[in-house]
DNA sequence: AAGATAGTTGAAAGCGATTACGCAATTTGG
DNA sequence: CCAAATTGCGTAATCGCTTTCAACTATCTT
């Protein structure tokens, strides 16, 4: 069943039944009729992977995603989608479970021209690699990103942003304040772990390097390193940790050892993931425009893709952090908004 | 940068290097290192689309997915990757967040050709539908599945397993057993609703309505769902709730009404979620052999793509009764295993 | 009425790979 | 040592579309 069959059928050349697909309106309204009837009749559909090679697009687009389980990237890719199919692309999805070894394969299918362009919401490969794709193909980074990198991008100030958090607690009288991070080899680890150094200095506080522990961002790490911490003969009053999975698990481990949150230990983290907002206690987090994200690194990406010229690819949006119940706020109205770049 | 550009450069025709890149034993030693040296030189890539198109194979398939975010079909999804992976075709993720418009579009995938298979991980669509699109093209159905087709499908036995679970609250002394189910449009809800009601009058005990409300699968809709039980004049001691999210919601419901679980209230629910394991109190719940339906689903796929014959093309897998902390088992190590068949 | 313009249409080229086919060179075996 | 079998390789057809180009018609312009 091909573009032939329904020409001859309808009586007319295959360039014409082609017309008729994609652009109607520069086809003569009975031919038009005429082919659309034996479209139908006959059940014709194009051969995509045909066309595709004849025009050199696939009008699809890929997303790397580190952990597709995540409620958080679940919403980011939300926001692409929905420009996406604005725009009559299709959004397949590539799940790395923060592998590098799988993030190469998926960002293999630029070069090999399976898709149009892609967005990627995780950036552990190296700086050369990442440079290279983007001056060849439509790329974009979300969420995660590459220091002094030309790479389109979109994220938070995550440095900043840790800076605010720990400052909160600092306002909130605390002083032994430890951090459990990221796995370090991620960039937003790295920033946020320096937000919090930089927060701690600024106000003249120690950086104690056992109040430093480094987590893998789920749950029985958060409450692996969080037992570390309460074990220490002098232990934290308040932690900042990097994300709210880990948040739970850290939580679980303080509960575990008979003490309360925020009484004895204060809690707040990033993320402001729906069980967050529903666990005991309510944990307070920061909350990334994630749909906005989205939709705005896909915006970034069609303009790539149609050759647009791109300036100020580096976006920053605004953060929030969300004051609940994990850290004892003095008002629980209180909100600290960030500042757009 | 294409094959004629390698085939001059190394003094050969294309067929010689499209030989040494798909069966290279084919060609004598020399050549094919000339052949692979300008390969390397050049950095050619072949063009992915045009081998798809005359070949007619993608070596891609798609899985359906209805939530992406599910820790439930992240341990499918990595079952049929890794099968996937050993016989060289990708895997690409489609994310029906629910949706039956989005399911369709994906579905459309296949008669486009645009991947080789597909194994869903849903159900929604109609019968007939899914019936002749599986007599076209290479599909298979995990987890959920469609009654009186032919379509090849790995599950477990819900019916049973839900009567399972509600003889052991039966077991358990309780008479008073209520049921939030999942969307009823939805096979798996009106299949496990079927078994708690089957296992209700087996044991001579009634089906009252008022026990039974109808859930989303999120938290909210358990803690909704929830109080209206709550909410009863007579209200049940026990709840067989059909999964392990609104399971939580419930929880939540129960203990912000100052009762407690599973004293005032037994709870008992299906998917073994991590977070099912960790929450207060641990739930007692089913647990699916994830990774192997999706590795199963993907040999049946491949061999629907290979041509081969597959009889006996209903497969189901054994289910787990996890006896936690939820419903307040007589015994912590007590455990019902399904029957394979 | 002649030329200009716009609107429709079909013939055919071509996208970049794979592979059937046939020829030449080499190996095998009796 | 020769016929047969095997191996290695190039020529050219082909996959199913899109799109350029030229032809032809109908409508305007002057």
């Amino acid at each position: 069943m091909k573009m032939s069959d329904v020409a001859k059928l309808a009586n007319v050349s295959t360039a014409t039944v082609s017309r008729v697909i994609s652009k109607p309106n520069s086809v003569s309204i009975d031919k038009r009729q005429r082919v659309l009837d034996v479209i139908k009749e006959l059940n014709y559909q194009p051969h995509i992977i045909a066309r595709q090679f004849k025009t050199n697009k696939t009008k699809t687009i890929l997303v790397v995603v580190p952990d597709v389980t995540s409620a958080f990237f679940a919403e980011v890719l939300r926001g692409i989608e929905h420009i996406a199919i604005k725009n009559d692309y299709l959004v397949i999805l590539g799940n790395t479970e923060n592998k590098i070894d799988t993030e190469k394969k998926f960002v293999n299918l630029l070069p090999q021209r399976q898709v149009d362009g892609m967005v990627m919401l995780t950036a552990r490969l190296d700086k050369k690699t990442l440079e290279d794709l983007s001056k060849k193909y439509p790329l974009v980074l979300a969420c995660e990103y590459i220091e002094g990198l030309t790479v389109p991008t979109v994220s938070i100030d995550n440095i900043s942003c840790a800076r605010k958090v720990t400052e909160h607690l600092i306002r909130l009288g605390h002083t032994k304040i430890a951090h459990i991070t990221g796995p370090i080899n991620v960039i937003l680890s790295r920033d946020r772990l320096k937000g919090y150094q930089e927060a701690m200095i600024n106000n003249g506080l120690d950086i104690v390097k056992l109040y430093i522990q480094e987590g893998n961002f789920c749950f029985e790490s958060g409450y692996d390193q969080m037992s570390k911490l309460l074990a220490l003969e002098d232990r934290p009053t308040a932690v900042f940790i990097f994300n709210d999975e880990m948040a739970m698990g850290a939580i679980r481990a303080i509960k575990d050892s008979e003490l309360n949150v925020p009484e004895d230990i204060a809690v707040v983290s990033f993320d402001n993931v729906y069980m967050s907002s529903v666990c005991e206690p309510r944990i307070t987090t920061v909350n990334q425009p994630k749909y906005e994200i989205g939709r705005i690194a896909m915006d970034l990406l069609l303009k790539l893709i149609n050759g647009e010229e791109v300036q100020n690819s580096k976006i920053i949006l605004k953060d929030e952090l969300i004051i609940r119940d994990s850290c004892g706020s003095r008002s629980r109205q209180y909100r600290v908004r960030g500042e757009q770049t």
